[in-house]
DNA sequence: AAACAGGTGCTAA
DNA sequence: TTAGCACCTGTT
């Protein structure tokens, strides 16, 4: 067998991993600007993509195995940084699986509307340490995720490194989410969440974030929190809604609104922002997440978003110590 | 072994 | 309004 998909572990609601169909399309898409697979799926934004050799095409230099939504996929690229896509996924486990609807969702999923050399070009000529972030980050795009899964992901991630985070979602996947091919599932749906014991969620190592997690299910559910509504909001409004739900400070609203909304003018502040912020910026005075916030909004106006991820792709894997 | 991890809720000034 | 602390659990 070839290449497997996210393990999954034991759980109350024990499901086995069906067997991976010989059946595997495949489909290059070609998108309107640069994109890097590392760079955009490593940086941090979402939390369901493993290095993995491409079915077939063992020497793709670059290929990540994953699932967008109800749809598991391999991606794949000849080289760091191009405008290609290698697409393969599993159309017998799938309902809608046509090359024409996947190539939909995947250039949705990567954000194939920004103009990601405007975006580059006006970020590295803003001054300060850009160009250089920028230039080690180039072909990173702000992925549309689902705003639901986004959420969820956030909560999940107070206090948690990215490989635990992964381990939890992967497991919440595997146990109450449905098939989505190539052995692996998509996220739980509020509903599926909800009716979960807190004690069988806790199964997923949330620990103490179970019951934030929870009453994100039933809150989201029961249109207490209308996730529709919220991307019509303004943007303070949006994150005064998002922040209904316990476990939801003005940080997993902002991740929320830039990674899953697509809102390109918020500044997402983690500690790591935060240092960066104040060590490139502001000659090193401290200052608390509000004053970074309004900061990176105020400098990089409709692109501080952008400006967010390559600072923080930047700093924790290239910024001299 | 002990501290830390992409924050947030709670309580006390 | 703001500072300080606890919080599950895997990883370093």
């Amino acid at each position: 067998m070839g290449a497997r998909g996210p393990r999954i572990r034991s759980c109350g609601n024990q499901r086995s991993v069906g067997e991976i169909s010989l059946d595997i399309r495949e489909t290059v898409i070609r998108l309107s600007g640069p994109v890097s697979l590392k760079a955009t799926l490593e940086c941090g934004q979402a939390f369901r993509w493993k290095p993995a050799a491409f079915p077939g095409r063992p020497a793709l230099p670059v290929a990540y195995r994953g699932v967008i939504g109800e749809l598991a996929l391999a991606v794949g690229q000849t080289s760091p940084v191009t405008s290609e896509i290698y697409v393969a996924w599993d159309p017998s486990s799938v309902s809608l699986s046509g090359p024409s609807y996947v190539s939909q969702v995947v250039r949705r999923y990567f954000s194939d509307e920004d103009d990601i050399k405007t975006i580059e070009g006006v970020l590295s000529r803003s001054g300060g340490v850009m160009a250089e972030a920028v230039a080690y980050g180039r072909g990173l795009r702000i992925l549309t995720q689902d705003p639901w899964e986004c959420l969820a992901s956030y909560v999940l991630s107070l206090n948690k490194n990215i490989p635990a985070i992964s381990k939890t979602v992967e497991y919440l996947a595997g146990c109450f989410g449905e098939p989505a091919g190539m052995g692996a599932f998509g996220f739980p749906s509020p509903g599926a969440i909800a009716s979960q014991d807190v004690s069988s969620l806790r199964q997923s190592r949330c620990g103490f974030r179970d019951k934030y997690l929870y009453d994100a299910a039933v809150k989201v559910l029961s249109g207490d929190v209308d996730l529709e509504l919220v991307r019509s909001m303004p943007v303070e409004e949006a994150r005064q809604e998002l922040m209904k739900i316990k476990g939801v400070g003005p940080k997993v609203a902002d991740c929320v609104l830039l990674f899953g909304y697509h809102r390109l003018d918020v500044f997402p502040v983690d500690v790591w922002i935060a240092r960066a912020v104040s060590r490139y910026f502001m000659g090193g005075k401290k200052l608390g997440p509000r004053e970074a916030r309004e900061f990176g909004e105020r400098r990089f106006g409709a692109f501080a978003g952008y400006a967010q991820e390559h600072l923080f792709y930047w700093i924790r894997n290239a910024a001299p110590r």
